[in-house]
DNA sequence: GTGCATCAAATGCACAAGCATTAAATGTCC
DNA sequence: GGACATTTAATGCTTGTGCATTTGATGCAC
């Protein structure tokens, strides 16, 4: 690899680390402070609601998340806690749990999902 | 806004999201399990070295960085807990710390950044 | 059926991050 | 020169994350 192309490849990491941080950082201030939401609840949310499914399996859900299992199981923990999602038992297979948006889960998405597409647009133009 | 560019905005955003969080996870834990060096710690002594002076302010380098200022502090102080960097006063403005690279600082970089460079080929090609 | 690998989800733990605050030095306006 | 805002860096605190482990349930080989 040469020194131009190895220069290249580092000023791409850079430039995607950096506007990471900086959407990343803005969006969960704003979700945090408007509605109460980490970004991490909200993408939680949002791919439970966006899936169209009125339940998912937590495996299922966190299959298409960037989060480790243990990062996830704790997300939806939180969500459970703030009333904004449910956990059932899954009667086919009892390690399973489904979860599903409760109607304030649903409310609080809505609600937010403007300030997560403004902050996006924002961002992203 | 309509519905299209909205769902073209957010499968944008979950890209980056998804990428930047493979990488990252990749880098940090190989930087780490190979040379004992943090993403973030790996990052400011990349720039420090890179930016050819032999020492910059903490502001400096903190500036084209991604990190909090508090997180970018410790960042540093985990460096030089290390051996890999020095700290100094600067006496132009005595609020102020310049920061430089140590010969162990230099070495641990040399090694690093083939790991580095290797792991963003590999996502980055 | 028994034993054993595998899978789903939760938990203990250590650690890095951001926010707010603090401490000290510098700059500014009068 | 003195009072007050600003800047630089560090620190107290809380929280989210990953890794490793744990607890239960399922599947499979024999």
């Amino acid at each position: 690899m040469s020194g131009t192309e190895e220069h290249e490849l580092v000023e791409k990491w850079r430039t995607l680390l950096t506007s990471y941080n900086g959407i990343a950082c803005d969006l969960d201030r704003e979700l945090q402070d408007q509605h109460g939401l980490g970004l991490s609840e909200f993408e939680a949310l949002d791919r439970l609601i966006e899936s169209g499914q009125d339940k998912l399996r937590m495996h299922e859900l966190a299959a298409d998340m960037y989060l480790s299992q243990s990062a996830f199981s704790r997300t939806v923990a939180r969500l459970e806690r703030a009333g904004l999602v449910g956990r059932a038992m899954c009667m086919d297979d009892r390690r399973a749990l489904f979860v599903s948006p409760t109607d304030a889960g649903r409310a609080r998405h809505a609600e937010a999902r403007d300030t997560h597409r403004k902050v996006l647009a924002h961002h992203l133009d």
